[in-house]
DNA sequence: TGTCAAATGACAACATACTGACATAGGTAG
DNA sequence: CTACCTATGTCAGTATGTTGTCATTTGACA
């Protein structure tokens, strides 16, 4: 077989596989950004990610309900928790719906956690996006909504 | 302290934090596509991101370059391209420009494995985007590159 | 009620990726 | 040319995440 590494590319293939790899990219710097800025306060992604998900949910969330949001196995969720529970952030409490499924729930050590994350979190979201418009955020937001409803299936 | 999880959020910053956690949830998509993709072609997420790099750029790349144009650790590239040396993918070529520093090529059975990689990215990239227009796209990309470069520092 | 598929917890094996540390090569300023 | 800083290879340790497996719980349905 020839390779053909030089062959013809259509337009909108090579924007959507370049849009691909920028995103790819920008996932490791935002974790990386997100992991500097939550260094000083015993952080991880992995932590900030599972905290910030409990704090935003009104009702009860279980290991696998985390799992859901986050896109991730409930085993991995499950090992972060638990090493979470340890250290005091936070506590598996009885869920009136289901007998082994446990509700995970931030510690006032955890809550704390949260407020400091939200400190340093909002002035660099605000900026983060200082020369950018809202019209560009909420389309590119609108653009990865259409993208992530047509593989999350 | 009072838990503020209920406080006031400028929409701006609501919408970069929407934004933000929709991209990690669909980075983890689109490498779950990407897996499920190359599955019967015996490739990784890891894996076709290396070839992908390595077949795209024109010039010879070290280890440290691809590590750059993927934004990782050198030492997680290095130790993908070492398995795919072995396993006959790759090859590893003297670099006139730096004694120690060899470049990575594919090899003919790399080659291959690029242009399955292509019959099968291409439909896929096609079908992903058929309801988007280019210019949603491109607006999109965009986007992410600005917020690429304000990150990589 | 009885049965069965789905959800969950628990454990294990593996893949991926980061950081730190140290030695060597390359490039540059003096 | 020397000294110094950066880039790179290498090894080690650790964190993160996936898949597979099995037992138990839940919920729906005949």
């Amino acid at each position: 077989m020839e390779f053909r590494g030089n062959q013809v590319h259509s337009p909108k293939r090579m924007l959507f596989l370049d849009l691909v790899l920028s995103l790819f990219r920008l996932n490791g710097l935002l974790i990386a950004e997100g992991d500097n800025m939550t260094e000083a306060l015993g952080l991880t992604s992995a932590r900030w990610k599972v905290i910030g998900v409990i704090a935003l949910s009104n009702s009860g969330l279980t290991v696998p309900g985390i799992a859901r949001v986050l896109g991730q196995s409930r085993q991995a969720v499950q090992r972060i928790t638990d090493v979470m529970v340890t250290d005091g952030l936070l506590s598996y409490e009885t869920n009136p719906k289901h007998k082994r499924s446990v509700l995970v729930v931030l510690t006032e050590e955890g809550k704390t956690a949260y407020q400091a994350l939200r400190d340093v979190q909002d002035p660099w979201a605000i900026e983060s996006t200082e020369d950018i418009s809202i019209e560009d955020l909420d389309a590119g937001l609108r653009l990865m909504r259409r993208l992530i409803q047509k593989f999350d299936k």
